[in-house]
DNA sequence: TTGTATGCGTTATCAG
DNA sequence: CTGATAACGCATACAA
């Protein structure tokens, strides 16, 4: 039970536990023979470093956090390797943390900082309604991505990498309607909801006004309030029996995210009812699963390698020519599949 | 910069830093009104404890270690919340790991034990083959989840949950059968694979001689040794238009993962054959995608949330009880869908 | 090139 | 109930 220490190291090489730590450390004043043999000792002993002992000990580091909101985000398990890698291309490492979605990322950053000496942040989703306080308390540069934030909020405080949800989404809504949809159902977030999702519903009311269609609210579609299972193909599915009961009149589907799409599209389809001939379906995020649905779901693509890579660009932007705060808004790709082929 | 540490918050209350330590832990001999008061500097200060500090100097913990490997995958994420649930209820705290899928869950595992004094450990996915000496070197109770460990490793070193693959998809092939398919093909793993992609291979192999069907070599379609790649829908899109590029005859395919089952779906459905019609689908997993696909895919479901408890109580008769290691083997549910449904 | 000594921020063991 | 103080395991400045 008693596990092996530096010391114990040390004391069968003979030697002093500093020098013990040059040779695990790499560093360059050690003779490369007695660096050998500790080496050797060390394998032979499963001698692990104490990780908090180091961080405790350590006043400087090189690398860069990563904070990650929800482990199965898919378009968030796209963009870490991105990252990971271009971190590294400053020579840098990065240390990735996974928080639940219900997590409070900064305060896992604030002790993430302290305790591994961060030199920066890259926040993979967010709370949209931070405070300035809160944003203020971060001590070194970082790195939004994917989070909307609050109008309200100085954009002087942070930096971010993002989409436009609002435009984005009217260009999808816009899209559908030059596809002759006239009665587009959406399925959006929650009621509450003040982030994507009600952006996203902003952009259809705006995109169907700006296509002379009424906005018709009973074609708007809120998700219940099930917190976690809101974006969920479950959730698409029961939305979708529940329009179908409804009998309501549509010719068009559109999830604020691909995976209500897809459990809608399950609800149609299981209903016969045809896509697209019937009625259109698209979706929101680009996630793989469309392409390779039948029929393809039309989606608005992020370009989260894009947004990755820009991400740590700007962030080392601050960290080495000590830019200030900066905000890149990237477009998404229409990517118009089968589900919108209507003739 | 300076972070603020307990020593400023005992100055700031007038109080010796042992103090302050007894109302951050909920030290049961402290003055309520005291601690009261610490709280409240704390809060206005931000303070947070230094975790690696805390860490090197508690000498117990009540937290089990939960090593995840993987973190996209969606079995295992239907798995960590059940695993923390049932770690809670035995009034035990979990710490939760991601490690990459060619990272040592060993290695990391010993860390943790060291670094956070872990009670027990719990492994979601993991290396097939480890040694001997690898798994008698974590020093407190573990249980695998859904690893097929080599036969050549003793049974005494390790607990386990898992599902029998090989029977399974012995299960599975054989219903293929019964439904009347008689030419199926398999999208196997890599072929160096050795784990769960060799296991199911055999279940295929054994299942059609069982039901004097000759078994086809061309029929047996490996995937690329891309790594990472090879469970995804993508890899199962391109050995799907490979196999109907090759003009091999077939009516069934069927794929050691959904992933590739959905994928290979693509393919078909893409290429005008009908689904159950002209060719029957089958996967392995029960992924929920399955169950939204059209048509929707015929596939063994693991039953994560069952095998999950069932490692926390094995983990805790360990613990508390001082049972031995045991290992429980779970039946997978056979979900006919309609990919299946010939008639 | 190597050894010695100090302290990182915290908890635990003592006294008081 | 509270305060002083010794570790925890390691990295580093400094001395040798």
């Amino acid at each position: 039970m008693e596990s092996v220490t530096i010391k114990d190291i040390a004391k069968r090489c003979n030697v002093a536990v500093s020098t013990v730590s040059r040779a695990i450390n790499n560093h360059p004043d050690i003779n490369p023979e007695t660096r050998r043999k500790i080496m050797k000792v060390i394998e032979e002993n499963h001698y692990i470093p104490n990780n908090s002992a180091q961080n405790l000990k350590k006043s400087v580091s090189k690398t860069i956090g990563v904070v990650i909101k929800g482990a199965d985000n898919q378009l968030f398990a796209k963009m870490r390797p991105v990252l990971v890698e271009g971190i590294a291309q400053y020579d840098y490492d990065s240390d990735i943390e996974y928080i639940s979605i219900s997590g409070d990322e900064i305060r896992e950053a604030l002790r993430l900082v302290k305790e591994k000496r961060l030199k920066g942040l890259i926040f993979l989703g967010g709370n949209h309604n931070r405070t300035e306080e809160d944003l203020k308390a971060v001590p070194v540069p970082f790195v939004m991505c994917t989070v909307d934030m609050d109008e309200t909020v100085p954009k002087d405080l942070y930096s971010s990498v993002s989409v436009d949800s609002y435009q984005e989404s009217y260009r999808m809504v816009d899209h559908l309607c030059s596809k002759g949809y006239k009665k587009i159902v959406i399925f959006s977030g929650s009621r509450g909801d003040e982030s994507v999702g009600r952006l996203r519903l902003n952009g259809y009311r705006d995109a169907l006004k700006a296509n002379r269609i009424e906005v018709d609210e009973q074609r708007i579609w809120y998700s219940q309030d099930w917190a976690e299972d809101v974006f969920s193909m479950a959730n698409g599915y029961r939305m979708g029996k529940k329009l179908i009961e409804s009998g309501i009149d549509f010719d068009c589907v559109y999830a604020v995210a691909d995976s209500i799409a897809i459990g809608a599209g399950r609800a149609l389809l299981e209903s016969g009812i045809r896509i697209p001939e019937e009625c259109g379906l698209a979706g929101f995020d680009g996630l793989d699963e469309t392409l390779y649905y039948h029929p393809s779901i039309t989606t608005m693509r992020q370009p989260v390698k894009e947004m990755a890579e820009d991400a740590v660009k700007i962030l080392f932007s601050m960290l080495h020519k000590g830019e200030a705060n900066q905000h890149r808004v990237f477009s998404c790709k229409l990517e118009a599949r089968e589900s919108t082929q209507k003739e």
